[in-house]
DNA sequence: ACCTTATTTGCATCTCATGCGAACTGCCAA
DNA sequence: TTGGCAGTTCGCATGAGATGCAAATAAGGT
């Protein structure tokens, strides 16, 4: 995701306003490597701006993923992760805590794949490769 | 999955019973390589069992689950996937008409992981690995 | 056949997310 | 600076997916 001032630029071009609502949401997600859900970002925003509606929450994490600002998961287990990270990345998430944290992969082009049917083999137009590593992060592991 | 009459004999020895409803999921998922959602069984099962409720549906995909004779799946979109393949594979998923197949790949165990902070690296037990590609299916090829 | 215990089923409830529209406000133009 | 259009906010209703609950039912050991 851009930053707040490059998104404020962005926003106005395309004929969006540019309201404080969004501004924080703006501050709130950039550099944010925590994959919140959005009801987790309505609650760091209220405390900021008290008032703030869960459902502009929801409406600006959606039209920021709608410009490719922001990606958006789904894992197991509840709400939707957003992630101000675009980049090519991919996740390993804690099965006790839930976790998140980035990771980099090497390779991931050069995967041998196959299908048990081999007719269907190289049919498959790959656009994106998503890679989740589950286990248990440095804090759960001691607590098992 | 194990087959049904295996099914049947695990689930007595459990002190489960086995019911009609029962014996008809564990045929509708036995060899079933579409990845269904409980809601997608439902209508299935309905046609041959009419009356059969949607509760006991997920009732009984929840106990498969919990035995190890099913996977589940939350992909983007929707409902969850249930997967009677519990062996090691991975899935190719349309972004057009959501359809899933199940692909093998040679080397996961070998990517190469890195994380942007270094003091954590290597500290995340790795209990699993999935891995997702998205794109567009043969039929959909065609279609755009 | 009986009886204990698990199961089925319908309905209520819950979470997460989106639809909707009246009130509000950013921001451009005059 | 001010007026006003168009985009936005926000609360409430609605929807999808999934689970809680308990009365009625049925499996299966005895
Ligand atoms: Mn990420
Ligand atoms: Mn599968
Ligand atoms: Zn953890
Ligand atoms: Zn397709």
């Amino acid at each position: 995701m851009r930053t707040p001032a490059e998104l404020t630029t962005a926003f106005r071009s395309l004929g969006l306003k540019v309201t404080p609502q969004r501004q924080l949401l703006f501050r709130l997600l950039h550099d944010n490597t925590s994959h919140p859900t959005a009801e987790a970002l309505f609650e760091v925003a209220s405390a900021q701006m008290p008032g703030i509606s869960l459902r502009t929450v929801y409406q600006t994490l959606t039209d920021l993923a709608g410009m490719g600002e922001l990606q958006s998961f789904a894992f197991g287990g509840g709400a939707i992760r957003f992630d101000p990270n675009v980049g090519p990345h991919h996740h390993q998430v804690c099965v006790s805590c839930d976790e998140i944290a980035d990771v980099y992969v090497d390779g991931v082009d050069q995967l041998n794949v196959s299908l048990r049917n081999e007719s269907e083999a190289h049919s498959f137009a790959v656009a994106s490769t998503d890679i989740v590593f589950r286990g248990r992060c440095v804090r759960c592991a001691h607590t098992v």
